[in-house]
DNA sequence: GTATCGTACAACCAAATGGTTGTACTAGAA
DNA sequence: TTCTAGTACAACCATTTGGTTGTACGATAC
């Protein structure tokens, strides 16, 4: 298995990149099926090039990818960044589990040493 | 099964509270055991007050609790947040899944109907 | 009591963010 | 060819962010 292997500053970009609801809102849209930039501008209240600036951070983070397709620019969700940040989470949730487990075993051991309580 | 229920203010304050080594380092530190603010301070080339802003930006978020404990503030991760950031996640994903599932049916339909292929 | 430790909070600053307008270039349509 | 659609990018602006210093205040130690 390959090991997760992200920089803080690449984690800071994917999670910044995410802190935002029309980026959000253009991952989800872009994971469904690619979209030109322009047909992303048409969904939003806010100026092409607003809409261009939030696909380029999406893109800094590779949580989309663009691709030439006539002179239009097809964006294109990238699950695998998705899947990355998943498990950045998940380890939060490993260092909270073993917490537990560790707590588990004082519980039991201090049943052991004192039973009558 | 309790459906998660949170306004895009609330998961962008989540994601950009995670955008941040320094913050994330306090989650996880402070998901392991109870921590106070000043503990905290000590491990960071900050001052105490940047210390003490990150702490507040993660409460805003609810990843973090802070409870008084005579003259201190122990910091407690808050695991059922980290849990709903998860989700959030796996919604993604499971965008992205379905359109796999699209994508299979269409080409199990193409090649129903052209089987020659 | 007084000293000090831990915290809160205001004021300030530089840099980043999220938006705008304007200009320019390229590819396809007419 | 000319017109237009789609994009790129620079310049600008207001607000937020991430840090600082300084002041104040309650809880504990002496």
């Amino acid at each position: 298995m390959v090991v997760l292997e992200l920089s803080d500053h690449d984690v800071n970009r994917i999670f910044r990149a995410l802190a935002d609801a029309t980026r959000r809102d253009i991952v989800r849209r872009t994971l469904v099926a690619d979209v030109s930039v322009s047909q992303l501008a048409d969904s939003y209240e806010m100026t092409f090039a607003a809409v261009q600036k939030h696909v380029a951070v999406l893109e800094d983070a590779r949580l989309v990818t663009k691709e030439p397709r006539g002179r239009e620019r097809m964006v294109r969700g990238n699950p695998e960044r998705i899947r990355q940040a998943q498990l950045l989470l998940d380890q939060f949730e490993a260092i909270w589990r073993s917490r537990i487990g560790r707590l588990d075993d004082l519980l039991a051991a201090d049943a052991t040493t004192h039973p009558e309580t």
